[in-house]
DNA sequence: AGGCGCTTGTGAAGGCGTGCACAAATCGCG
DNA sequence: CGCGATTTGTGCACGCCTTCACAAGCGCCT
């Protein structure tokens, strides 16, 4: 979808290499490799084979490989990759080295949650503003944090350095929040409300929504049962025999 | 990664049409399609559009279109899809009709989020049954149910016909409780737990990491950032103008 | 020093998904 | 009754992603 080259010119050789672009596939895996790896710098591995890292992380190892060399990977032959420098280069690739200010918009039922989710400190993120339209909620104390009125988003977005927002809200407001969003300089947004937003280029949303997960599932479940009582589906083998990507 | 057929013969004409193997990113889209279709329905519209529906969903009409040629849609050409039929027949494909029944293990943070979380309900799933191994957390009502200790899961399972789990505990009890509920026959299992899971074929895993969709927007923070650091890069015209496929 | 086993990195092939562009079909109106 | 406007359904081509298979490289052991 964005096939601009580089300023990369063959031969580069600078200190930063300029910035790879990586095919969007290789990038939603980063994240998984990088969990792995933290796990097996933890049992004390100071080296992992391709196939070993993708067992840890539910992949092909032809797939790991081709993905790591497409970032310029520092892996040895007949050794395998060192565990510590992978984490670095990822985690550089990945931006995650300059810890990132994000703001959470309602603190509803989800937002609670989000709010107070560890998940997110562990990987270098930060929730630094919370807010909501809800007076009822405005003032309330939430994880060391004091829940403000949607109205402060814009001021606080340039005070505190936000670059990535979170939109937690009904589906009829969170249109208005990603407005309020880009309107104050945000180009990143995580969207949990099941709407679709419109958003100018250069700026990325992502949608996660719980209930499309659900539904999928159901399919599968429904696909599967319609087969185990068709007198052709005889063997229950269908379906993949591990996790379902993302 | 699963290419075996499907007992349906070509030329099937069975009163129940077999069952259409659809592209897995087919199954994917249908439940926004689903979405969007609820709300023009809300709105009065009897037909819609492909292009109209498109919008509504964020994608391009002539995907719309392939997508739904593929369950055998009954649009009418000149005129567009029955908005009520087009749901009847989604929700079908989907499984929705029958309303399904959720376990949920681990009550934390998120736990309680998932639990309260409307949008299942409105979805046709109905969370009939919490989890938990900590002996602090059993016993409690939420929601209107209480949460049992996880070693009655295999039990409930079979008693309230649950059909899918959703796993929201910390990682390292995630790959128990998948056994568990495998034990028990749950083949469709949604899990929140920041790791791989490993299951017999057969059972479907689908997995929502929410820090991972933060780290992927931290990379294209991270490339935006030095594509206007860059002199090449002037135009601040990169990304995508729409939502980002999950 | 030489050979052997192991592992990475990659060329090539195949499959899947996307989007264009157009033929087929339906409705409404004169 | 026929024609034009409109919209669906789809053949086709293109590009991305995945996977296999193997050459290239590295370390260790003899």
């Amino acid at each position: 979808m964005s096939q601009q080259r580089q300023g990369s010119t063959p031969g580069n050789t600078g200190a930063v290499p300029a910035f790879p672009d990586l095919p969007e596939a290789t990038i939603a895996r980063l994240p998984e490799y990088l969990r792995a790896l933290h796990n097996l710098a933890e049992t004390g591995s100071e080296t992992v084979s391709s196939e070993g890292l993708a067992a840890a992380a539910g992949v092909n190892s032809a797939k790991l490989r081709k993905d790591l060399s497409h970032l310029g990977s520092y892996g040895t032959r007949g050794v395998g990759y060192d565990v510590a420098l992978l984490i670095d280069q990822i985690e550089y690739i990945l931006g995650l080295d300059q810890r990132r200010a994000v703001a959470l918009v309602g603190v509803g039922n989800l937002g609670h949650a989000l709010a107070g989710y560890d998940g997110f400190a562990s990987r270098g993120f930060r929730i630094v503003a919370l807010f909501d339209a809800d007076p009822e909620q405005v003032g309330q104390a939430l994880n060391g944090l004091t829940v403000r009125h949607v109205e402060e988003l814009g001021r606080a977005v340039v005070e505190e350095g936000i670059t990535i927002g979170v939109i937690a809200t009904p589906a009829g407001a969170a249109q208005a929040v990603a407005d309020d969003l880009v309107a104050a300089g945000v180009t990143s947004i995580l969207n949990f409300a099941p709407c679709v937003l419109a958003v100018p280029a250069g700026v990325d949303v992502r949608k996660v929504d719980l209930a499309i997960e659900l539904q999928i599932l159901s399919f599968h479940e429904h696909r599967k049962a319609s087969l185990t009582a068709l007198p052709g589906g005889r063997s229950p083998q269908a379906g993949n025999q591990e996790a379902v990507g993302s």
